[in-house]
DNA sequence: ATCCTGATCCTAGCAGTGCTAGATTCCTAG
DNA sequence: CTAGGAATCTAGCACTGCTAGGATCAGGAT
């Protein structure tokens, strides 16, 4: 069982293929045009062959496209530096891939973080967001901040120039003391609400 | 033409039906449980009529849903008070009508901010937002992080709890300088992207 | 070389979708 | 009471995701 069978090789590039083909039609037509139909025409093969492939049918497809995108994202984001660099390489992939960042945080109900089901693409692209703030709470807000940007600005909800006016002051608000900073730096700090280390995402 | 006819009447409050039986079907078992027919069904008319309504047909209504939550979601910030007010009054809208909240947000478009063609109910929805933050591109990235937050909490992307230590770390990073903060405050302030005061949106 | 077995693939079809043309019914104005 | 027009329904098209069943092909054993 060491060597892969020329089929299984066969098989994999397939399914490479059909995850290829779906992101290529949803960048350009859009995600209603990716049908199973069209999918199967696009690889030469009936529909029942990607029933084979992904047994959840088209949702497992889609979700194969997210999770690929995932990994990608998880790439550019850990060779992005700083937090400037880690802003505009976000906002750079949701702008020039917005059918792929539709299927990674619009369309699927699943693939949860923060689970101890979250695949590893997941948890690697949240990691670069946790070491450019250094806490886990910090993380989640500057991702929130900059999952806002892209997906109302890619909805066309935000005025299209001053893009770079508003990454410069989510940079402002969230580079400047580097410290933990807690939630509220006001007085009472009773309670805290997690361990702050040693995140399980 | 003064006095709206009966038959004005029972047209328009079936077209009240529509769109709340539309919202009620997406709030239980989600969008692609919204169906013509079903709708159809639901009013007892047959499917045609609905098209009398909404020419665009289940777009149209999925918009008409989406505007009115948009006006719903004006008047609960305007009536909020201060910022932490502002934040709860946004997440809860969110989290008690996510079928609403992903039409408005996830599902057309069209719809689009700070065009001349921008609808009144989404010009209301920002307004709160914008005397929040006293400036634009502040109230942008106000929106962009709540929106974020709604959006990655309803994916379950976001740890359950620490949902209140996320809220208060947002409003400690925007509440502080109330003064207009510029996007950076290095030093080189040279061309200002828009005039400040009088937004048109 | 022949046969068998198992995997692979395709054809055909089901139920359901959004949407619409044409016939029909109903209401209203005269 | 009747003609005209608006409102409604029936029936159907083209499409969707998905699947059961038969055909086809590869490889190994005899």
């Amino acid at each position: 069982m060491k060597a892969p069978t020329k089929a299984q090789l066969a098989r994999a590039g397939r399914r490479d293929r059909i995850v290829d083909a779906a992101r290529e039609i949803a960048e350009v037509h859009g995600w209603p045009a990716v049908t199973v139909r069209r999918l199967a025409d696009t690889i030469g093969f009936s529909q029942p062959v990607l029933y084979g492939h992904f047994p959840d049918g088209r949702d497992g497809i889609i979700r194969a496209v997210a999770l690929a995108g995932f990994a990608r994202l998880a790439e550019l984001l850990t060779s992005a530096g700083d937090l400037g660099g880690l802003c505009a390489a976000y906002l750079d992939f949701a702008r020039s891939q917005p059918a792929t960042y539709e299927a990674m945080f619009s369309m699927p109900t699943d693939l949860e973080f923060a689970r101890p089901t979250t695949p590893e693409p997941l948890r690697a692209g949240f990691r670069p967001l946790l070491s450019a703030t250094g806490d886990e709470t910090r993380a989640e807000v500057l991702w929130s901040a900059l999952h806002g940007l892209a997906d109302l600005s890619r909805h066309g909800r935000l005025r299209p120039d001053h893009e770079t006016a508003r990454v410069e002051m989510l940079i402002g608000l969230l580079g400047r003391g580097q410290g933990p900073r807690a939630p509220e730096d006001a007085g009472h700090r009773a309670r805290r609400t997690s361990r702050p280390g040693r995140g399980s995402r």
